[in-house]
RNA sequence: GGAGAUGUACUCAAGUGGUCGAAGAGGUCGCACUCGAAAUGCGAUAGGUCCUCAGGGGCGCGUGGGUUCGACUCCCACCAUCUCCGCCA
């Protein structure tokens, strides 16, 4: 959510910066629903007022030993008044309050011009595209001819979008987990946590899924409950610091989580339908920060390191792109992916996102922090990003470590985790 | 699932219709005393938010409704926590 103070004083600027984006909104209604937000406030406070003011004065009265009987008449009256006031401000706030979560997020002035993915700006590469003396498999038949990836089970139990791991297959998965865990929190420092797989509504809107993307969201009923399917370890984990003022002192908070992630992938029909790359179920490790304003960037940076460590860690090539104005998203302010070399695609596939979020979830989320008591509270920068796709990992593993005979050879660093085993065959 | 209890500020806690922006205690901060500390004394202290050029005003006692001229207080619903019973991985 955009600060309206901000929105109100300096409506072009924001305007401008918002006009690049490639998301569609209407900016020219905030005049109008801010207007008549106030007015109605204006007249329902200064009601209040009144009747506040005439309230304290009824026991003296009283005690005076006065009639009240027409003073209450009046009151009554005004007591009405305020009720129906008070009907129309509540309308006002919530017409505001709705379209402001319509709004995106502006975005930092250094991100590149754009209008799609093609247009983002490579910084940095790791190694380069594997090459092979043989012909390569894509993971999806390289995962069948071994007996450990099975969509089509699968797809018999569940659906189209979901796959049983087996064997080593699930093994793989597992270790993959467990090692993107081990590192971030012993060699970079994130708190582990893990966190319910279900979030409130409430939770959704905090990080920005709603209202503008339930579709994309799993919903849940139960117990006469709503609940939504996580569709990134984001949405709990920033949602744990909600409607709170944190101690300056203790920032920046950095948490690591791994949860399963639920994506309807409403729009994407056609798109990644073969293999591990576009699951409706499928597992992440995710990395989430707290910062002071003036440490976010850095903070993003360093964040962006941890998650290109691990696939430096597994060897695999990868590469970071700067991502454009058009392809930013609706609650970034600035964004990197990482992008992992992909055989069967012939090109890079994102394994990672890093955004800063600046204020935006916090303000939506309302979290702050003060760094002495008597300070005002502001609000956090809130950081995150994928440390990283797991499944996308495991395809990415199959492919780029597969050998002629069609075997896997293990990286070394997940060597332990798989109990010794080196190759899968 | 059944029965009961409880939600008040940083913490504990009083408050059952009006001057409650909430007694009291603890904590924290400031000041005094002290070489310093402890103890003591005095003072401050809702983590907030919205409107306003300003003086100021509105909201904030779990949340949301209702009753009333007026709600921390009465009524309803919901949420959370705790205890006991049952069931369960």
């Amino acid at each position: 959510m955009l600060d309206m103070k901000l929105l109100r004083s300096n409506f072009d600027q924001v305007a401008q910066a918002l006009s690049t984006r490639n998301e569609e909104f209407d900016l020219s209604r905030f005049k109008d629903l801010d207007e008549k937000r106030r007015t109605l406030l204006g007249q329902a406070e200064s009601l209040k007022a009144k009747q506040n003011a005439v309230s304290r004065q009824i026991p003296q009265m009283k005690k005076e030993g006065k009639d009240v009987a027409p003073v209450l008449a009046e009151m009554k009256a005004l007591s009405d008044q305020i009720k129906e006031m008070n009907g129309q401000l509540d309308a006002a706030e919530k017409e505001l309050n709705d379209w402001m979560l319509t709004i995106p997020n502006i975005p930092h002035p250094s991100v590149p011009e754009g209008n799609s993915d093609e247009d983002n700006v490579e910084i940095r590469r790791f190694g380069e595209p594997t090459s092979f003396s043989f012909e390569p498999k894509a993971h999806w038949d390289l995962g069948a001819d071994l007996g450990i990836v099975d969509p089509e089970t699968a797809a018999k139990v569940s659906g189209s979008r979901f796959t049983f791991y087996k064997g080593a297959g699930a093994r793989l998965e597992r270790a993959i987990v467990n090692f993107y865990l081990d590192t971030h929190t012993e060699k970079h420092g994130y708190t582990e946590v893990f966190p319910p797989f279900m979030v409130s509504r409430d939770s959704m809107t905090g990080t920005g899924q709603l209202p503008k993307f339930e579709e994309d969201a799993y919903k849940v009923q139960g117990d006469g409950k709503e609940y939504f399917l996580v569709p990134t370890a984001e949405v709990p984990v920033t949602n744990m610091y909600r409607e709170q003022i944190l101690d300056g002192s203790q920032l920046p908070i950095c948490h690591c989580a791994y949860t399963a992630c639920f994506r309807a992938e409403a729009g994407s029909a056609g798109r990644d339908t073969r293999g591990l790359i576009r699951q409706h179920q499928f597992n992440k490790v995710e990395l989430v920060k707290f910062t002071k304003p003036e440490d976010s960037y850095e903070e993003l940076e360093k964040l962006t390191r941890d998650a290109e460590d691990v696939l430096q860690l597994l060897g695999l090539p990868y590469r970071v792109v700067k991502i454009c104005m058009g392809d930013l998203g609706f609650t970034a302010a600035m964004k990197y992916d990482i992008e992992v070399w992909m055989p069967s695609y012939g090109r890079y596939v994102e394994i990672s996102s890093c955004s800063n979020f600046e204020e935006f979830q916090a303000r939506r989320a309302n979290i702050k922090y003060k760094d002495d008591k008597k300070d005002k509270a502001k609000y956090v920068h809130t950081l995150n990003g994928s440390g990283v796709a797991v499944g996308r990992t495991t395809a990415a593993i199959l492919e780029n470590f597969q050998r002629e005979d069609g075997s896997i050879a293990i990286p070394e660093v997940l060597v332990p985790y798989m109990g010794g085993m080196t190759e899968i065959r």
